[in-house]
RNA sequence: GGCCUGAUGGCGGAGUGGUGACGCAGCGGACUGCAAAUCCGUGAACCCGAGUUCGAUUCUCGGUCAGGCCUCCA
């Protein structure tokens, strides 16, 4: 039962061991909320998820704290706002609200922390002060720049060499800047936008102290596990990591920031990384209009998550397919095998394939193999093994964050008390026709039925339907 | 240019030094008034070359191709 998880620092798979099991600590990067996320940033969200939900089957559902940051503070938020004549809030609320409307569409458990960086604003303030302090960092021009000389090991998390950082440096390099890879940690706002009152003169943080100075304040260091995508491993987490560990330690000295780091790979859109300068983006909120939340997490996790995955609509639909499999032997066990309950349990072979990195496609093999127990029971009418299986199949689907609906919700999604009752008047009055064994009648029904986008199905205790396409 | 991944059947996608998961799709059959579901059966793959080995899809080297990072980005 013991978790191996791959370490991006180590570049391989490592027994994890927690400093305090009664602790246990991960950060993950969230987003930028000034629009709507796209699916690629929920790539993140749904794999983390799965393994703050592994975490805390394995330590306990309170020893795991989970912090995930909102940087709210941003050029483009500063350009949206502008373009609304709103003040930022406006905006950031708006979109984390729907950011955390989505996450929760797609089956992800709320952080136990959310750190904003307008809320952190004093503590990343201080963070700098002491990094200025102890020699790690410099003030020049009315920024606060990061000396990466100060930091031997600067580099080491995304095996960079130092002389190609310096050689390859593709930008113009500010005149204030003691070294090329200096980093700002505090630089002024421009005119019209917002400020915040430092030492080193009005202005806002730097992309990376957010993260550090959350990290400090909410969990401490060293933290067990830091996730991310897989881009962010250069230029984000390394100096992430830098200034984390100098605010404390000048020079680092072998002082460890994030224990293990956990990168996802990409998501490809039509085989191109989908981003928003190529335009080519699936924005969740509006994916969820069309398929269900528990499809789309589906859909995330059918690869492993350092894998890059290829997003289409293939790829989902077969992944509403699957899900239709699984609450299709669920809702069969309940109306044919009888509602006797077991102790919900997970599968072992569900749970060594998540301890084995997060190895979802494998937990899924195990998910179809217990729905085929479950089968094999109800096909024997054998209550006690269709109980049993029942339990370790919910248990584990759920574990996953799956099977989270009733199946009746889930194939009649989409379907409002209107169309209910219309449909089960028809169905009545075809049962009514196929008893007299007038066919064309109740295939006029099964017509009539179809044009509303409902499918019926005869079973051996009486007919049921599902909303054929939910829309 | 530097660094780093990956290349598995029609599609998605695990895994393994020795009889090649799993799902979807296909085909044949059972069941069904019809249909759906379900069940049984079935065809189908490890980029190329060299090396190591009794044996490689799995290890090593080279090549080709694809993707990522080096710049805001999950």
């Amino acid at each position: 039962m013991s978790l191996a998880l791959y370490d991006t620092m180590a570049r391989e798979k490592r027994p994890f061991a927690p400093t305090d099991p009664a602790r246990v600590t991960m950060y993950v990067c969230g987003p930028t909320v000034y629009n709507f996320a796209h699916i690629g940033n929920f790539r993140p969200v749904v794999v983390f998820d799965l393994l703050f939900r592994v975490l805390r089957e394995l330590y306990g559902r309170d020893a795991v704290v989970y912090a995930a940051n909102v940087t709210d503070v941003d050029d483009k938020i500063n350009k949206k706002a502008a373009e609304e004549g709103v003040p930022i809030a406006t905006v950031t609320d708006r979109y984390l609200e729907a950011y955390n409307a989505d996450a929760r569409a797609l089956g992800a458990l709320r952080p136990t922390f959310q750190p904003r960086v307008t809320e952190t604003m004093d503590e990343i303030i201080a963070m700098i002060g002491r990094l200025v302090d102890n020699g790690s960092a410099y003030a020049a021009e009315g920024h606060v720049l990061f000396s990466t000389a100060s930091f031997p090991q600067y580099g080491q998390l995304s095996g960079k060499p130092m002389d190609d950082l310096i050689a390859g440096a593709r930008v113009d390099v500010a005149p204030y800047k003691q070294d090329p890879r200096d980093f700002v940690l505090w630089k002024p706002s421009k005119p019209g936008e917002p400020e915040w009152e430092s030492p080193w003169g009005a202005g806002r943080p730097g992309w990376h102290i957010e993260c550090s100075a959350m990290i400090e304040a909410a969990l401490g260091l060293p933290i067990d596990i830091h996730g991310g995508g897989i881009d962010l491993v250069f230029p984000h987490h390394e100096n992430e990591l830098a200034q984390g560990v100098c605010a404390a330690h000048p020079g680092g000295h072998g002082q460890t920031y994030a224990r293990y780091w956990m990168h996802n790979g990409f998501l490809n859109m039509a085989d191109e990384k989908m981003s928003k300068s190529l335009g080519n983006v699936a924005l969740a909120h509006d994916l969820l209009k069309t398929y269900p939340g528990e499809a789309l997490r589906w859909a995330l996790l059918s690869g492993h998550y350092r894998q890059p995955l290829e997003w289409t609509d293939t790829l989902i639909e077969q992944a509403k397919t699957n899900l239709d499999r699984l609450y299709r032997t669920l809702d069969d066990s309940l109306r044919e095998a009888g509602d006797e309950v077991d102790e919900p349990a997970i599968a072992p072979e569900v749970a060594r394939a998540l301890h084995d990195d997060l190895n979802t496609p494998a937990a899924m093999a195990a998910l179809f193999q217990l729905s085929d127990e479950l089968r094999a029971a109800i096909t024997k009418k054998d209550k006690a093994a269709a109980a049993r299986a029942r339990a370790r199949l919910l248990g584990s689907a759920n574990l996953m964050g799956f099977l989270a609906e009733a199946p009746q919700a889930w194939f009649q999604a989409g379907a409002d008390d209107d169309l209910k009752s219309k449909v089960e008047d028809l169905i009545a009055a075809r049962q009514t026709a196929r008893a007299e064994k007038n066919w064309p009648e109740a295939d006029r029904i099964r017509a009539e039925l179809a044009a509303l986008n409902v499918e019926v199905m005869d079973g051996p205790s009486g007919a049921t339907w599902r909303v054929k396409e939910q829309a």
